[in-house]
DNA sequence: AGCACGCCGACT
DNA sequence: GTCGGCGTGCTC
């Protein structure tokens, strides 16, 4: 008896095991795909763990449907990293897998329903619904399952199903889809019956058509200059015919046709020969972090905004591809691989792939079979955090730019793990190094390299001695006492901007928060309109004139009048990139304005469209959210001004200090590209705030060390690691028991600091309350064994009956 | 995650 | 009475 061990693209932690025959058993490989059936009619892509020979005793194993790969199809470090993800993250190897694969290769059954033949029935013996779905099948051979729920207007329409196959007048078959395409081209070739040196002179003899002749003397010209296949596009082309032409010859049998599989990304374009030269300062840190290679495998090179980091990755990247390694260079956002993917490609050509969730699932699995053939064309892989799954074979170098952004730690769905401290793990694996880069270390990795742990490399100036940007603060506390402010501008800020626009420079102006204001409310009662699902007060979207929920999507038109009194005194508090948007407008009518947010980027070239247009410097002021602090760059940019420093100062979160010093240092640095140095204007009411004082220093070390100290006390990372379990449930009641109950389990079997049950600041979206449980973990203990007794918590939780219903999810390393 | 089974409320 | 809701358990 012979068996296999899989993995399954669900929510399950276990592996189950199949039977397969002798033969099969000599031909699967682990790593490789076998579609099997599971549950009562699904079938499945699941992922071969194992090859054995030891019979399951407790249950029958199934037979596999079907073998589904010739040779393996992921590599054997890589499902060992995805082991240690789902043991590290707490989250089943099943969520890994799925997350991992491209949905290109994960293929799924579908039912599909057939009519059998020669049936007569007599209508009366069917149910109206029934009969629809009968008649239906009378104009369509097959239908599916999505196809009749829909005729029918339904959810539920197995029980109707079974009543016809009971009935004798249907029946259902799973099919499987190969989704993945490889994309053809049709070329032509001479028939070889005229595949002689006269070949065309008999040929144009037999040729009556003055087009066909044409076309035929097209393609020998071709032959002669191109010396290579012919597609049917270029011939079409080059001899000005349509395609019926093509056709007709085909037909006569003059021409073949035949296919070839072409790769959907490929890259045409001029490489750059010019060597790339690096400042003295990039060229010495250069070295530098190749020295810490030598002695360790992680280091973070610490470089100021617009310090030339980019140029110092070519040139290691460079050196690894000279020894025929893989390199990823993971960044945070999609929206920034189309800047750096032409800057690499001018060096590399065609040996950069791209990997990306936005990316077709056909161009996803060619990067993924490029990379597991360890082909030219995907030696350096850019990619946001996804593209760790690679099946790489044999990596060399991994970069994490923009280290500290907290996008690389995916939240929803698992397994929710951490790019950059998952990308260090891999390279473990792959004994490869990792170059960490940031203008604003994230605390940990700083910490890190203060222990000795990562190697440390900076780079205090800027590239072509440009200064940092000038930091000046608003004090708004001041400037409202004195009737200095036009709406949210401060006089000081409105003369910067003047200035800037008069010098023909560009300005940024950033707003953490989108829409027109985050609340209206009712000046008569005090009334505020809400979400009905979320606990949060609608946002103004005068755009759209209407209110909407940031958190659910939910939206109404604007009330002409208040829901509670009637009252018509509406107002609005707070304010969005919207409303600067708009005040821009009066301020400075002549000036061409833009927003960058959420709300403007949608679409697929959204954001594109708006950097680009900035760059080419048609837009004279841009307003935005977080987005504009990803490191894009600007020529032209001489003034960046803060709006409101204060929201962000206020979140509550033990990260908001460090996060508000690098998202103000990341927007300020977009400030002063050029020979000028530019300036930053931050608005705020407290001026004199320690984490404001350190952005206008530009001191990361006094930030860093303000905040180790906090950390320490309130027992935060890089000293704790914090689990956090997220509780979810339609009842209040039902939802603040089971938490206590798991809150009070936990903390009788840890001895350790679990914090909770708190209700978070929004305690309830869409339509679901949540609370929160923090566990915190002192960072030299035992990690394995800790996780071991709260996943056996989690456990008992499962088995008490009136809780079971709570949905719970795990986060290690919560952010 | 699906999907079936089983128990309970709402309408013919 | 039946239809359809959702809570519960299981899948190799």
């Amino acid at each position: 008896m012979h068996f296999i061990e899989v993995i399954l693209p669900l929510s399950l932690a276990k592996t189950f095991t199949y039977r397969i025959s002798e033969a099969e058993y000599h031909f699967i490989k682990k790593g490789m795909r076998v579609a099997v059936p599971f549950g009562k009619s699904k079938i499945y892509t699941a992922l071969v763990l194992d090859v054995h020979q030891n019979a399951p005793t407790l249950y029958e194993a199934k037979e596999i449907h079907q073998i589904l790969d010739e040779k393996p199809i992921a590599t054997e470090i890589q499902i060992k990293h995805w082991l240690w993800i789902a043991d590290y993250y707490m989250c089943g190897i099943g969520d890994v897998y799925r997350g991992a694969f491209p949905s290109g290769l994960l293929l799924e059954s579908e039912t599909i329903i057939s009519h059998k033949p020669d049936v007569t029935i007599n209508d009366s013996e069917l149910s109206d619904d029934e009969f629809l779905i009968f008649e239906a099948l009378q104009h369509q051979s097959s239908l599916k399952v999505q196809e009749i729920a829909s005729i029918l207007n339904r959810k539920n329409i197995l029980p109707i199903l079974q009543k016809l196959i009971a009935k004798d007048i249907i029946f259902l078959e799973e099919e499987i889809k190969e989704t993945y395409k490889p994309k053809l081209v049709r070329y032509v070739r001479l028939h070889s019956k005229y595949d002689s040196d006269n070949g065309l002179r008999e040929l144009l003899e037999v040729l009556k058509s003055a087009k066909q002749k044409e076309i035929v003397l097209v393609y020998f010209q071709l032959n002669a200059s191109e010396k290579k296949p012919i597609t049917v596009k270029k011939l079409i082309e080059v001899s000005n015919v349509t395609s019926s032409v093509v056709k007709t010859l085909i037909e006569k049998e003059i021409f073949e046709e035949y296919f070839l599989q072409q790769d959907r990304v490929s890259f045409k374009g001029e490489k750059s020969e010019n060597e790339l030269k690096l400042s003295e300062a990039q060229e010495s840190a250069f070295k530098e972090i190749k020295d810490s290679f030598t002695q360790k495998e992680v280091c973070l090179l610490h470089g100021v905004t617009s310090s030339g980091k980019t140029e110092i990755y070519i040139k290691l990247i460079e050196e690894y591809l000279h020894t025929g390694k893989q390199v990823l260079y993971l960044l945070p956002e999609i929206a920034l691989t189309t800047q750096l993917v032409s800057r690499l490609r001018l060096h590399f050509g065609d040996k950069v792939a791209v990997f990306h969730s936005k990316y077709s699932n056909n161009e996803r699995v060619e990067v993924w079979k490029q990379t597991l053939e360890n082909s030219p064309k995907a030696q350096i892989v850019i990619g946001a955090r996804s593209s760790l799954f690679l099946p790489f074979n044999d990596l060399g170098l991994l970069i994490v730019d923009e280290e500290h952004e907290q996008i690389f730690k995916q939240t929803d769905p698992a397994p929710r793990f951490h790019a950059r401290d998952a990308a260090i793990v891999l390279a473990g694996f792959h004994k490869a190094k990792v170059l960490l880069g940031s203008a604003t270390p994230s605390i940990e990795t700083y910490f890190n390299t203060q222990n000795a742990k990562y190697g440390l490399v900076t780079l205090a100036e800027r590239y072509k001695n440009v200064r940092l940007p000038e930091v000046i603060l608003v004090d708004l506390k001041d400037k409202h006492f004195r009737k200095r402010m036009k709406g949210h501008f401060s006089d000081l800020l409105i003369e910067e901007i003047a200035e800037a626009l008069s010098l023909g420079e560009q300005v940024i102006l950033f707003q953490n928060r989108r829409g027109y204001s985050p609340v209206m409310e009712c000046l008569r009662c005090g009334h505020v309109p809400h979400c009905q699902q979320c606990d949060v007060s609608l946002t103004y979207h005068k755009h759209k004139n209407q209110l909407r929920c940031h958190y659910c999507g939910y939206s109404i038109a604007k009330p002409t009048n208040c829901h509670n009194c009637s009252s018509i005194d509406m107002t609005t508090k707070g304010f969005g990139t919207e409303q600067i948007e708009q005040e821009l407008a009066t301020l400075f009518p002549k000036a061409k304005t833009a927003r960058m947010d959420q709300d403007t980027t949608r679409g697929k070239f959204g954001f594109e469209k708006i950097i680009d247009n900035f760059k080419n410097r048609e837009i004279d002021i841009l307003v935005g959210t977080q987005m504009l602090a990803k490191g894009l760059d600007f020529e032209n940019v001489s003034l960046v001004g803060i709006m409101n420093a204060d929201n962000m100062l206020h979140h509550p979160d033990f990260r908001a200090f460090e996060r508000s010093f690098q998202m103000m240092t990341q927007v300020a640095g977009r400030a002063g590209r050029s020979e000028k140095q530019g300036k930053a204007v931050i608005q705020t009411y407290n001026p004199n705030h320690n984490t404001i004082q350190q952005v206008t220093n530009h001191n990361y070390a006094g930030m860093y060390k303000e905040q180790l100290y906090d950390r320490q006390i309130y027992k935060y990372p890089p000293y704790f690691r914090i689990i956090k379990l997220t509780l979810k449930h339609r009842d209040y009641d039902k939802l603040k028991e089971g938490a206590m109950w798991m809150y009070k389990v936990l903390s009788q079997n840890l001895n350790l600091p679990v914090l909770g049950p708190e209700e978070p600041a929004i305690n309830r979206i869409r339509n679901e309350y949540i609370r929160a449980i923090l566990i915190k973990i002192p960072q030299n203990m035992p990690l394995g064994s800790t996780k071991k007794t709260i996943q056996k918590m989690l456990n008992s939780f499962e088995t008490v009956a009136q809780y079971r219903a709570i949905k719970l999810t795990v986060n290690v390393d919560f952010y």
